[in-house]
DNA sequence: AATGAATGAGTGTTCATTCAT
DNA sequence: GATGAATGAACACTCATTCAT
């Protein structure tokens, strides 16, 4: 009973530690010692810290990937859906910082590594953006410079609040994330016009 | 004057190789060995390889900072202002993408240990739109996270233009970039009135 | 009576990849992979790693010395028993190539743990010189350079094959190393006369 | 000057290190510690433990080809020409009994990485053979169970000078040595007539 | 009796840093 | 001043062995 969940208590450690250090500023050892198991215990799940470290992100990004599908199917109409998207990114920043941070800095090392058939956040945020447009919903624009813009204005402001120039929760700053990010699309339709 | 860049060179190979694989995924010998100096030269003008990943961010940084604070001073009105410091952003990138992919992956490590009286460019931009706030230019807002929302767009963007899914320069999309930001923040405004 | 067998089982993975990679070069775990049980069931029926290796090694080892005691015992004459002893060597060659390879192999390793008391292939190859000096059927020489040559001439034939240098099975070619055994030993008298 | 032969000392040490451990029962660090150097030391002259013994064993047993090569050219006729390759092989032995013993413990792992086209001592001895054939010096052999014949009689009266069972140098029984080859070799001939 | 998860000491290797030349 | 050999403390990873189930 004692020993329950042995690999859920590695991959909090994980992400924890590598949020704060960066996967290659974090010894094996040190993940081993927060999770309170043996070093050698970790190879029975991941074959590598290179393993931990990519099964972790990929888990979460690409599970993030299916929420927004979730969303963007569940939603009707650019707006509604644009919203429900900031707040499920505001909750799981509110629920878990140390995953979203690690998520931030391990993208540069593990993005290039997601197959190309994978649905991504990205994917979702510009399929939504591609919807609207379609749908004559806003103005005509590249939709992935407009994901570009609605992601920004949401990770951008996740990045203060890790920080700490931002303070409390994210959620309750949803409604307005949702306007500028519907806004800078709307902007940035108007001069492609 | 033969040996006149060597420093200049290391630099440049540390810039390089650091926005391809991290400060602590290359090492001192990998720069060393792009730069065409033995290793033991490195330490001539850095006390560690830290101190040089510093150097190179602090330096980069704090200039991209006062290069947006002279902006500031030049330019006359916040929608000037924020489209000569998009522009500013847009011509970084173009003139130098290895730097800026640099100082994106760098912050992570780095932005803690910049002192709280420097000005920054996130100090700019916030003062930016401070200055719009106080002279009615735009609605109220929380300076901060306006300022997330401007440096979001133009970063995302230029996230997506490191990871191959936009295309070409910079620059050409100073001007959307620019309307995308202040639409942003005018959204943001709307909801605290 | 369903794992009878499992212990045998485990030797015969064992000879195979030992004879293969050489103990140290193999792990517990691949025997225990190749022999289909579980890691630890091994140790139920040897203490340790080396004792496995010994355990073989010894039993095949002296039970090549116990018979070729009998082969000596049986025949008459030095020509008959070194016949029939050459003709042992090929015969549990290619019965069981694995087998001699993890003895040639082995050997340097375990060989100095066989006991001064027990009776290995050398002491009765030796014995048999021995005898045959006595009775006066070879020229006068040390028995136990005489036993080198003889086993050098079959051991170094069985490399070849090992090694793929001699095609086929070594029993063809029983009769004429035993007729080179002979003359090798003939000749290294012949100096010392 | 003290650090003049660094690389010298870290393979004599690993020399007598690996004949008497194996190169898998040796750590790097016994190796270091004998040489008298570091361990990271050892890796600026070899990449891996497996390059230094593979660098030190095919250093030795081409370098034994190229010199058999060299007998075989200066040399006339079987007799002299398997007595010189007899006397070169006990003068090694005598010389550096240690580099014999690694040679004879390491082919098992290291031999398959020979080219086929180098020239070994098992070539050079088979040339040797072959050439006398076609001379008419010695009866129709297969030239290789020949050699393995003669290098038999010569390896394994050195395995028996290394375990203890034959005393003293190996030198004075180089001309017993050689007769008993070329008797091996004679008696071989005789059953394919 | 058998399993396989857990351990922890040990391995080969890397690398930031130093220093004699 | 520059070099590159040397250091030694890490590191990721393996594996023989143990033990609760």
């Amino acid at each position: 009973m004692r020993s329950m969940g042995a690999k859920v208590k590695v991959e909090r450690a994980a992400i924890e530690l590598f949020a704060a250090g960066g996967v290659d500023g974090v010894s094996i050892g040190e993940v081993a010692a927060r999770a309170g198991v043996s070093q050698g215990a970790l190879y029975r799940h991941y074959r590598s810290k290179e393993a931990l470290a990519w099964s972790l992100f990929a888990t979460a990004y690409l599970r993030m990937g299916a929420e927004l599908g979730e969303i963007r199917g569940r939603q009707c109409g650019f707006a509604a859906r644009v919203g429900a998207m900031v707040e499920h990114f505001c909750a799981l920043y509110d629920r878990d910082p140390a995953l979203f941070r690690f998520m931030l800095i391990a993208q540069h090392d593990l993005l290039p590594r997601v197959g190309p058939d994978q649905r991504t956040p990205v994917d979702e945020v510009t399929q939504t953006v591609e919807d609207a447009v379609r749908a004559g919903e806003v103005a005509s624009v590249n939709p992935l410079a407009a994901a570009a813009a609605i992601l920004g204005v949401i990770l951008q402001t996740a990045v203060f609040h890790i920080y700490g120039r931002l303070p409390g929760a994210l959620s309750p700053r949803a409604a307005s994330l949702t306007r500028a990010a519907i806004a800078a699309v709307g902007a940035l339709g108007q001069g492609e016009a």
